[in-house]
DNA sequence: CATGAATGAGCATTCATTCAT
DNA sequence: TATGAATGAATGCTCATTCAT
């Protein structure tokens, strides 16, 4: 019946609606001050409607964060795909990780600059969803990192220990300039290029 | 005279006394969990008290920041002062960067990993005081490098953007660490020292 | 026709599946913690289906405590056709309403144990229903009273008076165990034994 | 100083009006109708303003029913206290014991009459104060029949079942009369009398 | 007949802050 | 200087019920 798909329609969008309003109040005031009650006002339906749609607060943002991710695979993909040259491959898909991170500065913060404290209430499994999908796109930068070195591209080394080291040093310029604590920072695109040479170059 | 200088002390006694306390709970229970009554209690004096000492909440948590960084700051000058050479010097400041920001993760998050909406309402200039501060740090950074340039340790260039690179990815290494938000990590001794060679050798 | 009598059939049987899903959550969990909700999770139904069925919450809970009586009676007139001297009958139709209590706690709680005010807003013609079983029961108590006088087993005596008596002390025993207020009782089977003999003593 | 007086009165008044008002609402009510929000508008305060005075609900709720139990206990003394030859003591003193139900149906019902359930989520050690209480009530009625026996107007037994009993029957008569479960009773005074007289008779 | 969507009122509790004293 | 009393706004969440379909 027709009913019942324009139901599950509009039962979708408003879910995409709370969905979109809890972000831009998570984007534009920070986890702790997104409220179900704050929520509710901005798309103007009762808190206890939000509860039709997700189980908890928790279950809210960890769904956001996780259509996040998959933003982020479907951004390291493209590149993936287009089948550059290893190192050319990494540089991209490096600079799409930090990219990401500018361009959804309320997400990046909330699954990777988060500490532990702040969710010191929170079941643990509603995470293990989250991590599953970070762990996802670590694996694409193991797995560049082991084709640029059979590539001949970077010596032969522990894999891990240098997917690991480039990570930190990617969130380091990705962090620093979302979080954005004041410092005077460089014309930005420029800081954020010379430091990726620097790390591939450190790791090379 | 004795009066007014005894009431003195006693009022910079308290104002430690509550800067003491509001440390320990900020470090054991981060900035979100530091509550006025909680440190009043703590130190047994009535929460209004503490407005008698610190505008406010911010006020409060900006000056543990402050102190915080002067620490950091005695930390890097007392490696500085051992006249090693500057690679060393470098490296074992860098080292010691990444280390306090273990050892304080709460001052740590606070400060670099906190985006600026959470400080949406506060009053601008409690923040310049802590900007202030981070400078004076970064700026030892940047010394540190010139020194190494000038010795011939790394080839001359753009000292602003080098020095800014390498604090990006020291502090990817730090927050990384400090946030630790549930990745598997590698033995982190290993890691940081692993990274950090890297990063100098990105430098070089 | 055959339809409507299989509607009508079927109209029963969900009745009987939200009474008995109700009735669990009734006995396990109490009252209070029953919610329509939980009822119509528990059978797989909408919530608003259960209103098709019941007019409200304590429509159903009265529907319940109807069938309870009607188990309760039962019980009692298995007991009564037993055709033992009156005495005996007596004290072992006692000692099953004491039994039917611990057996259905919430059942006799509800029924015999909460305050007017919790149905404040309740349909008074609801609990009307609920006192005529009630009365039904009682009344058997008195049939057994008389039929003791006539025996001899007790003094002839106002039968009301003596029933009421003898009630108000058999729910005694039986909400003092049911409601279980932390009192350090005596070996319940004993003390329940023991109390009827004193009671039945009391009364001839 | 006067001003210290004068706030500690101040502080009691209105420890004193919290605790009426939840009192009236208790009784009123019920125990699962009183809300924190509606005994701070009944006063017209700030719902916060109830926790500078009491810790949690349950904490009000508990000294509520210890000051119940306080006066329970001065009627019992006052009765004892007379010098009464020992039957005549414990059958005022049981009559005291259900007049005092009757007068406080909140109370009464509250301690006696609620199921554990209902407390599921409180900490147990709000309520052992409240059973001490309880059992302080109790030590009377063993105390009275072991007079009774001493005197020789009861058999020799053992005390604490004959208690045992004789506080369930006479829990009965007041349960029975205070919850008022719509049950067509005779005159009450009358049948408070006689079925004393009768609980009396039983354990003798 | 049954439902799905939505609501509005309600809950206990915590917090930073103010202000008269 | 320090306090105690009080507040108002906020929090996440649950519930019985209604109603158009």
């Amino acid at each position: 019946m027709g009913t019942h798909e324009r139901r599950s329609r509009e039962k979708d969008e408003l879910r995409r609606k709370i969905l979109d309003a809890a972000t831009r109040i998570f984007i534009e005031e920070g986890y702790e001050n997104v409220s179900m009650r704050k929520i509710a006002d901005s798309i103007e339906y009762a808190p206890s409607t939000i509860y039709l749609h997700f189980r908890d607060k928790v279950d809210l943002v960890t769904s956001i964060c996780i259509e996040a991710f998959a933003e982020l695979d479907r951004r390291l993909d493209s590149i993936i795909g287009q089948g550059l040259p290893p190192m050319e491959t990494l540089r991209l898909a490096l600079r799409e990780y930090i990219q990401f991170g500018l361009d959804h500065p309320a997400y990046y913060v909330f699954v990777f600059c988060t500490p532990q404290y702040v969710f010191k209430d929170i079941d643990p499994t509603s995470f293990s969803n989250i991590h599953t999908c970070a762990m996802g796109s670590f694996q694409r930068l193991r797995t560049g990192i082991q084709s640029c070195m059979t590539n001949g591209d970077m010596p032969a080394g522990d894999v891990e220990s240098i997917s690991q080291s480039i990570w930190l040093c990617v969130h380091g310029v990705t962090s620093g300039l979302v979080v954005d604590c004041g410092f005077p920072f460089i014309d930005r695109e420029r800081l954020i290029d010379e430091s990726l040479l620097r790390i591939l170059k450190g790791a090379a």
